[in-house]
DNA sequence: AAGAACACCAACCGCAAGGGG
DNA sequence: GCCCCTTGCGGTTGGTGTTCT
């Protein structure tokens, strides 16, 4: 036996949300609340649908608070910089952006900023005190302090030897901190994606400096556009 | 002009956590 | 402590619109 359905799938509406149905939850919402029970809240409010259908569509799309619309800068900078920090915690990503859905960050993570930090045109990251990275409006270069996180992008440009380096928080929470890490280097030619991984150990100690020298082929004679792709932390 | 490929995003699915009985 | 129900979350899918060939 499987795991019981939340719900009887023949007898609930699937799909699009139509307008009446759009007007009828919202009416209700506002008028009685949801009652702490989203299970029993589509059929007070006369909706064939599911109660996670109704909740997710309250949510994501009709509560009066939602932003909808392009993301700016500033909140490609804060959704970087967070997902740096703590990974794909969606909704707690979401809860620093005012008006934005947990599901709104993921497809837009997804589907844009990912390629846009692969590209490199976000903004560079700073370690900060708490050992997290943040995303300064700062010109990207190799000597940039380097980030521990994956699946970023970190664009600039470099020679065919590239040259790392990080350093540790002024106040480094650990300071006999030892660290495991993968590099992803990726380079995206016309055509083409090319990539390489290498793999360090470091000990980071206060005001210590760690660099990393990673050996970068010319492909058909001809240097692409590289960025760092992944520096995760490997416990 | 038409079909293919790609991009976007709303919605669904399944799992884990939390709470009440 | 256990079981059941509900909610919340993150990953994934599928429909639709747009761009490319």
């Amino acid at each position: 036996m499987g795991r019981a359905p939340c719900c009887d799938k023949a007898a609930v509406k699937r799909g699009p949300w139509s307008p009446e149905e759009d007007a009828a939850l919202k009416s209700f919402v506002q008028t009685h609340g949801t009652g702490g029970n989203w299970i029993a809240l589509p059929r007070k409010a006369g909706l064939k649908r599911c109660g996670k259908s109704c909740r997710l569509r309250w949510l994501n799309y009709l509560r009066p608070d939602i932003k909808h619309g392009g993301f700016t800068e500033e909140e490609d900078n804060i959704i970087c910089t967070l997902y740096s920090q703590m990974g794909s915690r969606w909704s707690l990503i979401a809860s620093h952006l005012p008006g934005r859905t947990d599901n709104d960050v993921k497809n837009y993570w997804n589907t844009k900023l990912k390629k846009k930090l692969v590209a490199g045109k976000v903004s560079s990251f700073n370690m900060d005190n708490n050992g997290g990275f943040t995303f300064p409006n700062a010109a990207i270069s190799s000597s940039t302090p380097l980030p521990i996180l994956s699946d970023v992008g970190y664009g600039f440009s470099v020679d065919p030897v590239m040259q790392f380096s990080l350093s540790p928080p002024s106040s480094c929470p650990n300071p006999d901190n030892s660290r495991s890490s993968n590099i992803v280097v990726v380079s995206s030619q016309q055509g083409s994606t090319v990539s390489d991984t290498g793999s360090v150990h470091h000990h980071l100690q206060q005001q210590q400096q760690f660099s990393y020298e990673f050996p970068y082929e010319l492909i058909n004679g001809e240097m692409g556009v590289p960025s760092l792709a992944g520096f995760s932390q490997a416990d």
